[in-house]
DNA sequence: AAAAAAGCCCCCACTTTTCCCCACTTTATC
DNA sequence: GATAAAGTGGGGAAAAGTGGGGGCTTTTTT
C-alpha cells in the first residue's frame, strides 16, 4: 500500500481528474426518486453536458456512500487511464476490478431522467430523495441523510484552510 | 463603417481593450431583492462587464456570511487555482464539494438583473436589501444588517493597521 | 414449450418553478 | 424640462420536476 504505484494511486488518477472543460458541474440539487428508480437529472447540470456525451452516463460507486456519474467523454479518459494500469501486478489488477465490476452504462429518458439500478441505490442508501452534487468533471449522488452525517461530521476549519488557500491563490500542497 | 476602416478599427481594437483591463468591480450599491430572489444587477458594475460580452456569473458562498459573485471569465480563474491547488485525499475531496456544491450558474435576465437562488439567500441572511460590493475580480454581496454589524465590530485601529500592512507591501496574511 | 413476471422505455398529465415580457417609478443625463 | 437609463414589481407562458399507465422485450417459472 505504502509503494507509489499502489491501489490510492490508481484511485487518485482515475477519480479526480483536472478540472480543464469549458463549463463544469457545480451546484447541488435535490430531486425526488420513484418507484421505478428514476430521477430527473438536474436541467442547470443538463445544460453543462457537452454534444460529445449524447446524454450517456457511467454510473459507478463512489469512494464514498455515493454513486459517480460520469458523462460519456469524461468517461473515456477514465477508461483511457484504466487501460494503461498494469494488469500485471495484483493491486492494479484489484483496483480496475473494483472499479469496472461496479460501473453501468446509462442513458437519459425522453423525459431526460435516470433510472439508477437498484444495486446502486442500495450501495449508496438511496431511498425516496437523491442529491447531485457537480463536482467539476463528474457529478456525486447522494442520500440526503448520508450527506446530513458526513456534514455534522465535518471540519469548518479543514475547511476554511483550504478554501483560504484556494482563493488566496496559495500553492495548497499538503501532502496526503 | 467597416469600411471605413483605419484609424477607427485600429483605436477600437487597442485601446479599448486596454481600458476594459483597467476596470474592476469597485463601490458599493444598496438594492432591493424582490420575492422572486431576483435583484438589479448595479449599472456601474455592468460597465465593467460590458465589453466583456459575457453577462454569465457564478454565485457561490462566501467565507463569511455573504456571496461571492464571479463574472465568468474570472471563475475560469478559480477553477483553474482549484485543479492546482486539488489534493487526492478524503479531505480534499470535501473541500472540493463543499466548495463546488455551493457554487451555481448564473446569468443576467433581460432587464440585467440576478436572481438569487433561496438556498444563497438564506445563507447570507438577505431578505428584502442586498448591498453590492466591488472587490477587482469578484463582487461580494451582503445584507444590510449583517454588514452593519461586521462594520460596527470593527476596530478602526485594526483596520488601520491590516490597511497599512497590505498597501505598505506586507503580503496581507490575515490571521482569522 | 408456454405462461408469468420482470425490466425497460415511451407517453401522458399534473404541479411547481423559472423565465420572459410588460409597466410603473425614480434617478441621471442632456 | 424632456428624455433616457436605472431600479422595481407583477402576470403569464414555458420549462422543469413528479408520478402513473401501457406496451413491448427479455427473463424466469411452471
Amino acid at each position: 500500500m505504502g509503494k507509489s504505484g499502489g491501489f490510492f494511486s490508481l484511485y487518485k488518477a482515475i477519480i479526480i481528474p483536472r478540472l480543464v472543460t469549458l463549463h463544469s458541474f457545480k451546484g447541488q440539487y435535490e430531486h425526488s426518486i420513484d418507484a421505478k428508480g428514476r430521477i430527473a437529472f438536474p436541467a442547470k447540470m443538463r445544460k453543462v453536458l457537452s454534444l460529445d456525451a449524447q446524454e450517456r452516463f457511467v454510473v459507478v460507486r463512489g469512494l464514498e456512500t455515493c454513486l459517480y456519474l460520469y458523462p460519456d467523454n469524461e468517461w473515456r479518459k477514465v477508461e483511457d487511464t484504466l487501460s494503461k494500469a498494469n494488469n500485471f501486478t495484483r493491486t492494479g489488477r484489484i483496483a480496475k476490478r473494483n472499479f469496472l465490476r461496479y460501473a453501468e452504462d446509462t442513458v437519459l429518458d425522453k423525459q431526460h431522467r435516470i433510472a439508477l439500478p437498484g444495486e446502486h441505490t442500495n450501495y449508496a442508501q438511496i431511498n425516496g430523495k437523491a442529491i447531485f452534487i457537480g463536482m467539476g468533471q463528474y457529478i456525486e449522488i447522494w442520500s440526503p441523510d448520508v450527506l446530513a452525517k458526513i456534514d455534522a461530521d465535518l471540519d469548518p476549519d479543514a475547511f476554511e484552510t483550504i478554501f483560504e488557500q484556494v482563493m488566496g491563490g496559495g500553492s495548497g500542497s499538503d501532502g496526503e
